[in-house]
DNA sequence: TGTACATCAGTGAACGCGCGTTCACTGATGTAC
DNA sequence: TGTACATCAGTGAACGCGCGTTCACTGATGTAC
């Protein structure tokens, strides 16, 4: 059953979109190939048509799900209480990437911890232009703190099965970078 | 073969060591039982003389390796300087326990969330006592801004393949907590 | 204290399941005329 | 524009490897007398 080139296009950002959920959700191991390929509505031989590996699935996939999620504009405190909220917590497949999948892009091919570097590298960028700083040094301190302390506190927050101290790490990491936890938002904000 | 009582012991500490070292280096699922097993010196047919099952060992390793981290006197501000060293990234099967297994504990069993719970609400307790806040909920709040940060910078790391940016990421982090990171700290270091 | 024996920690072969990957096949696409 | 045919995206059965787990066996331990 041949398929159009539009749609066989189609089913490869397809492929590519409900993979990344998936190991958002589950991680890369835990997530096989024919699950990947039935999430897209096609069957599991398909794959090496679009894929020359489940490694490559993994690093496109990190890729483009990455490049989405640069898009629009940037609006840095909205951005972080998004972040650092229950909801973002509870809902890995449709989150952030970087928080749902940099630990375990350590363990993954050479293309996907490039992929993954070049997506970090982007969003640093971002929210370095995000920051008021006084100097571009500043703000490019600021952006890789926060973004350190907020990767972090949704990944401990994950894994805590503590409702009320995975809360906590949330809430207090939330008011740390916005009150002391960062000198030049603080003449801000206080 | 039968083994001596303490002969035994001593071997079931030996494989949650082996375990530990080993899921910090590639991860829970990467790591076989057999793996353990040869690392520890024995086969692994006798695994299950030991352990319930994998998860039983991740479970158990997870606890052990983060109360064996509790002991001893805290020294705060050596600890970030280690922490947020290119020796502590480039050696995780002798580091710290949270950052090489926090994140993918999220998907490991109810025990193994229990467990590094606990090593978390541990770690906390441990690091507010350090931080000199002004009142216990300051001292909590930079705990965990600073503990967040630190794991966060340490996988970020950790997944970066440009050795610059891995680099610059550990560092920007360290000064941003040591210096407008937490407020507390900074009128006692700046 | 010595001896006979039951226990049981550890061994290594084997099992069975699941997963990544392959392959012969199908039938719609899209091109050559 | 219409038709014949080559292409090739997708199907689903099958393969083979690796891993968690089981089990019959071994022989040192440690206990009962």
């Amino acid at each position: 059953m041949k398929v159009s080139r539009e749609q066989m296009a189609e089913n490869h950002v397809r492929i590519l979109d409900e993979a990344s959920r998936l190991f958002r959700e589950k991680g890369f191991e835990a997530v096989t190939v024919a699950e990947v390929m039935k999430a897209a509505d096609l069957t599991h031989g398909g794959f090496y048509g679009h894929f020359e590996s489940k490694d490559d699935l993994v690093a496109q996939a990190i890729e483009r799900t990455l490049k989405a999620a640069a898009g629009g504009k940037f609006d840095l405190d909205a951005f972080i209480d998004r972040y650092l909220s229950p909801r973002h917590r509870d809902n890995p497949g449709a989150g952030c990437p970087i928080a749902g999948l940099v630990a375990e892009t350590r363990h993954q091919s050479p293309a996907a911890r490039t992929a993954m570097t070049e997506g970090l590298r982007a969003q640093i960028e971002r929210m370095s232009n995000a920051f008021p700083g006084t100097s571009d040094a500043e703000s490019r301190q600021e952006a890789i703190g926060s973004l350190a302390a907020m990767v972090g506190a949704v990944i401990l927050a994950r894994a805590i099965d503590d409702p009320t101290l995975s809360g906590e790490v949330l809430e207090q990491t939330r008011s740390w970078i916005g009150s002391g936890g960062c000198h030049i938002r603080a003449g801000r904000r206080l």
